[in-house]
DNA sequence: AACTCAATGGATTGTCAAGTCCATTGAAAT
DNA sequence: ATTTCAATGGACTTGACAATCCATTGAGTT
């Protein structure tokens, strides 16, 4: 696992929003049926979604949640920002406080490589990509 | 967080033994001690280090354990997937079993793409690269 | 042979992230 | 205005992973 729950519910709902027309809203308990997470749970997700503006959010009837911005232009790492990915960034393997280039634990080099290349693809790949996948949702395992 | 805490002591660990002088014993306890990680807990990362042949184990007199094979030999990969990486390698983000290339789940390709990148860096990096950092343990916070 | 030291294995407990519940707020429909 | 629908916020519960405990095994020492 590397990936929190949040945030692998986060990356769902997001991408589900996606592939639907433009505009259309959709009740936090359809999306939680669709992407197969905890209604309740999904329900605290969006709410920081919308709160970090990835995604709008209407009370009442008709209300519900639109992306906020066209696929193309929200970033996995907007996404993943906003449910948390912070720690990884700054975190050393040994526990370090004072672990940097000058003063590097004994991984700080290699660890700082991945940590880059997961930011890289986290800044580079956006909800657009996943508009023309073949299968969509919840055709679980048979 | 993207690695469990057994994951991050196993680097932990077996770094601290790559950086003794060769051959050198050191007990669970004091390595606990040497790296910081709750002693019954690292007793128990380090049975399946041992069990992987990852590191030597003896017991009694002048028992502990001791790098089974020089640094350089050994990848991250193996540490990793000695405490258990696997299910990083094929988890789908939908949670979908019948998640792959011919029908892929709207996010398998960029997925695909990070999950290649942490299997590549884990199978290219070694305990060798460890062994030459200036700041080593125990140096935590002021 | 008796003793000590240290790893092993499994059962047990603790903790925090994951997940639930419910009362409140706000928006639209009648 | 009233009703209904749906998001919001926070308090609460649950479960999985993290961590502890303890009895056993095996290897040196004397």
């Amino acid at each position: 696992m590397y990936l929190s729950r949040p945030a692998e519910y986060a990356l769902r709902a997001s991408t589900y929003l996606a592939r639907l027309e433009p505009g259309k809203r959709v009740t936090s308990s359809q999306l939680a049926q669709a992407v197969d997470v905890p209604p309740a749970f999904l329900s605290k997700i969006m709410r920081r979604l919308t709160a970090n503006g990835i995604v709008d959010s209407k009370k009442g009837h008709h209300g519900g949640f639109v992306l906020a911005r066209p696929p193309v232009e929200i970033r996995f790492l907007d996404i993943l920002r906003a449910v948390e990915f912070g720690p990884i960034k700054d975190h050393c393997l040994f526990g370090l406080g004072n672990c940097n280039a000058d003063n590097p634990c004994p991984l700080h080099v290699e660890w700082e490589i991945l940590k880059q290349q997961i930011e890289q693809w986290a800044r580079t790949h956006t909800l657009g990509e996943s508009l023309n996948a073949a299968q969509a949702f919840k055709q679980k395992q048979a």
